[in-house]
Formats: C-alpha cells, structure tokens, sequence
DNA sequence: CTGTTAGCGCTTTCAT
DNA sequence: ATGAAAGCGCTAACAG
C-alpha cells in the first residue's frame, strides 16, 4: 500500500560465511556449537550471523539430519475436551523439549485414520496416536510403519508404548456407586462402539453383571458429544432405567439438558453419570458425577514416552492410570415407585 | 521381541528409477502427473513405485520446492474452547486442500509470541495468528517477517488480512440489555488488559457511558480462565455492582461457582454476562447469558484468507464478524434496595 | 582447527 | 519424450 516493503532476503550458509571470511562449514559448526572451532573465528563468525540475521533453514537441516525437530499429534476430534487437554500437555512439554507439533484430526472418520497418520509421521520424527478408532489388528499392523509411535487409551501389547486410563475401572467405580445408592437397571449409552475404551468398558460391565445379577444393565447406541446425548433421552425415558452410564462428559451433558426439556428431573426420576470430567462438568445442572481421566497427565506422560523412544529407541512401559470418582449432583437414589 | 521385525527399508527415488530402468527425473515427472511421458513408460513407473510402495520424501520435495505445503498456527491457549473451535476448523479446511497444520501454544505469554512464531513461520509456508496478546506496534513490526501470515481478532490495517468478531459491537449488545433490564452499575472484569480486543471492549464501553450517563460502569482487573473468574467473586461483591460483564465465558463460569459457594443468588442477587458462546454456555447453573461469537467460522474463513494469500499474494479484504445475544438465565432485574 | 567434498532426496532446466 | 546435471541449504566425513 504505502511503501513497497521488500522482503527480507533469505540469507544461505554461504551469505554468513562470506561476511565472515570463513568456509560455510565453519559457519555451521559455530551455529551447532561446535566446540572444535577457535574463539574468536567462533565469535567472528556469531557476530556476521546476528548482523546479518541470519539462522539455518529448518528444512535443510531436516534434510541434511535426517531428523525434524517435529512430531505428529493424531486426534479422533480436536473440539473433543478430553484430547484437547491431552494434546495440550502434550504440546507444551514437547515445546518444552525444543520439539514442534504437527495435529491431524480424523474427525472421527476411524477409516482415515492411517491415512492421516502415515502422512502426518512422514514429515515428523515420531508420532502419538491418541485414542485412534481403528480396530485392534489394523492398528497393530499399522503401527510398524509408524515407528517410533505411542498409544494414547489403547491396550499395550500392539507394539507401542502406550499411555492409558484405566476406562474398566472407571466404570467399576460408577456401577458401585450407583449400586449403593439403590439402581438397578443401569442404562450404558455407547459412544464409538469400535472403540477400546467401549470394549473395556463393556468387559467392566459384564464383569458387574456376573458380580451383582441384581443388576439389570441395558446398552444402546449412541455417539461422543453433545448432539448424541440429546438424542438419546428418548431412549433413556423408553428404557425405563433408573441410571445412565453416558459415554462420556459431553453426552451426559446433552442428555442432561435433553432431559430437562422434556421435565424429566436428574437425579429425582434418573440419575445420570459422564466420564472423564472435563472441565466443565462441576457446571452443569445440576453438577455432574463423573470419574476423571488425567488426560493432561496423559499429554505429558505420552510426550515422555515419545521422547525416550527418540533418543534412546527404548519402548517405555505401558502407564496406566486410574481414574478417581468425583461425586456430584447428577446422582441419586431411584425413584420411589 | 518376537520377532526382529525389520523397519522397512526407506525408498529413495532412484530406487524406483532403477527398478523402472528409467532416470530419476521421469519418476518425478510421473509421480508429479507430468503429462509429458510416454503413457505405456508412465504406468510401467507408476507399477514400479507401487510394487515397491515408494512415495516420495516431502522433506526432500519441501526443500526443492521451496513450499512444505503445512501452515503454522499459533494460539494463546490450546484449552480455551474459543481457540479451539477456530483452530479445528482451521485445520480441517487446511486439511481438505491438502495442508497441514503445525500448532503452537504461547500459554498466555504474550513476551514469548514473537519468537514462537517466527519459528513455527520457518518451517511452514504460513502463520495464522490467533488473538495474538502482543501490543500493536510490536505486531505490526513483527508482520513483514511472518508474511504470508493472517490475523485473527486483531484490528486490520496492521499489515496482514484480518478475521475478526466485533467485540464492541458484542459489548454494546451486552450493556444494552443489561441497562434495559434496570442494572446500573455494572462491573467490567477485565481479562488480557494488554489484548485488542480489551481495547475495543473499553472503547464499546466508554460510548455507552457516553451514551449512557447514568451508567456507572466499574472496571476490574481479572484473568482469562475459571480460576480468574472464581478469584474475582469478592471484588464483585464488595463492588455492589447488580451486573457483572465477564471478559468471557470461562470468567464467567468460574464466578458463577464462587458466587454460588459464598451464597449469592444469580440473577436475582447479580447478573452475569460472559462472552463468546462456548459450546458449555447453555449448561451452566443458570444457563449463561453471553454473546455468540462464531468461532469456528473464523476458523474457516482464516484459512480462505491464508490460502488466497499463499496462492495469489492477494491480501483478502477484512472480515468482522457481528456476534449475537444469546439470551439465557444468568441475567434478570437488580434486586430492589 | 578449518576448508573441501560429498551427500540428504527431490525437482527442474537444459540438452538431445 | 527422456536423461544428465545443477541446485534447494545444510551437515559431516575427510583431508590437511
């Protein structure tokens, strides 16, 4: 508009080496901190660089190293609570190391995901699957591609470090607690039925049907956020259940306010349970009894287990971590009938 | 541990040359859909390159073609829901023109901005900056060296093509239906005291005392998380403001909690405004009363804009977005004296 | 210690 | 239409 502004010319080794009267391999040794170099070429050479302005491309030296500097970050949702947390920590720990981070989102398409991944990873040093969608055996033959790789809530043994909650005894917790305050027919709403958390949390739940036949647990379909909660009050007040296992924080939300639309009282007529315990569930109405995952933990701890596989290429143990009950007010004793 | 699975070896384009018995030139050509090769040599390449599952190093192509084809986005906070919903559909639209997108998070850092994107910059074709938190001067200063480079929810005429919400106007729209339900005097609880859109938020709020007089309009300094918005319920109290606007949603939240703790009634004691619309506003204990803005929309116009200006060099004309009340039930009429 | 010489893997003139 | 060769910008092995 005003002044034709030039860009500022992209500056080469050679530009540096020259101003210094020095050969560019010199120039990049004294960049790298290279001790072998003699102070005060060392200095020399610093000073053209700063007058210049000059700093190396991050891509030729990706090229020359054969290493980027950069990971990828694989989420099934990137508007999804629980993955931001985790990607969040995640993030700022690798940044934290000197190491960037690329995202995908699969939009929770579980088809794309290896497409996606493989992508995302060949640009970068290593990549974090979190949560991916994809069944086990694909995931399993997936992940030799993918190396160095680690697992975000999948079950270790598919060749990949892996990060987890413990989803099962989560769930455990919740029957328990909706055991003791007196329901009996317990209504699990499913999220992404493909899912591993789904499977363990199906194997939770069949383990309380074995352990307390009184219980009566029905599942239905459903999907992961606020949109499937709301959906699914129909089949809620259908089902005729005292209790609902939602999926996770977002469709107990939506399922909440469905509720409420339609006069159904939480926890007088139903109670309701989420999962994860995202940051808004103490602010729901009325507030949500959840367990909470430490997915922020989980960020930090899959960028630990990330960075030992880059430097060392040694495969961390399996962490899994268990999730702890936060009681509120979206439960309560069944109904009288 | 079962078995020495080999990591599969890395092709490298003459692999695929030699296996074709053509030169490394055609294979580029062929895999760049050059249209001048011999058809019958294309497919004999193009059987090559399958059989031998080559596909080429975008390191290598990044550096001869000087583009990476990812784009670099930086946002104060990866857990505010805002950023979110404009970074996700960011990147899905980048994604769906074949980009990818680098994040990075500045934690709310407004002095460590500049170098953070300057860096994720150099290793990308693009930035887009989110709600940047650094002083005007210092962005516009910093522009030319980011360019191509886009601006979300910071004044045009910077340098760069901006996507923005009309904060003012979103105020405006704020202290008109608090003054009509009867309020006041009226708090500000001030979150970036250094961001633009404080800056328009003041100036939104210094025309309606204008317009206003007998508005009296307090201000307070305040954060930009729940914590913030909690730690503030005293200030808010001793204030004996009847309405309290909140920097945004997440102020807003975590006051409604503290002022629930410490006994006081919203709406009835104190009104609460928040700001944004995040998908958590309709569930809160009262529904929060706030101003939509259209987050995720921002986000996919952002990208149109970088787009355009990594295609065209065009600088796409500024966007300013008018947010929308949404009525809910943190606000009502002061409590009468 | 420092410079010279090869690459890193791909694209792209420039010839033929 | 195809290949040879130069180059993207940097690092590292190899000589001095």
């Amino acid at each position: 508009m005003t002044s034709a502004r030039k860009d500022p010319v992209k500056l080469r080794i050679s530009d540096v080496a020259r101003h210094a009267g020095v050969s560019a391999a010199t120039v990049s040794r004294v960049m790298n901190g290279n001790p072998s170099v003699d102070p005060a070429l060392a200095e020399r050479v610093q000073a053209a660089a700063a007058e210049l302005g000059y700093s190396a491309s991050p891509l030729a030296r990706s090229l020359a190293l054969g290493k980027t500097q950069t990971v990828a970050v694989l989420v099934p949702d990137l508007g999804n609570p629980t993955f931001q947390a985790t990607l969040r920590m995640f993030s700022r720990t690798a940044a934290g190391d000197g190491y960037h981070v690329l995202v995908a989102d699969s939009a929770e398409v579980a088809g794309d995901e290896a497409a996606l991944a493989l992508q995302a990873r060949r640009r970068t040093d290593g990549i974090l699957l979190v949560a991916p969608r994809m069944p086990d055996d694909e995931l399993a033959a997936l992940l030799p591609q993918l190396s160095p790789v680690v697992l975000v809530n999948r079950p270790a043994g598919l060749g990949a470090p892996v990060v987890a909650a413990d989803y099962a005894e989560g769930i455990r917790q919740l029957i328990a607690h909706l055991r003791e305050l007196g329901h009996r027919r317990i209504l699990y709403l499913a999220g992404v039925t493909g899912s591993a958390s789904h499977a363990r949390r199906l194997a939770a739940i069949a383990d309380a049907r074995h352990a307390h036949p009184e219980l009566e647990i029905l599942e239905a379909a459903c999907g992961t956020g606020f949109a499937d909660g709301a959906a699914a009050a129909d089949e809620v007040t259908r089902s005729g259940a005292t209790a609902v296992l939602a999926y996770n924080d977002l469709v107990a939300m939506g399922l909440l306010s469905a509720l409420h639309e339609r006069g159904v009282t939480v926890p007088a007529d139903v109670s309701v349970v989420g999962f994860d315990d995202i940051p808004f569930a103490p602010y729901t109405t009325p507030p949500l009894t959840t367990v909470a995952v430490p997915a922020e933990e989980m960020g930090a701890l899959a960028w630990t287990a990330l960075r030992r596989l880059l430097d060392t290429q040694e495969e961390a143990a399996p962490v899994v971590l268990a999730p702890a009950l936060a009681l509120r007010g979206s439960t309560a004793a069944p109904p009288r009938r």
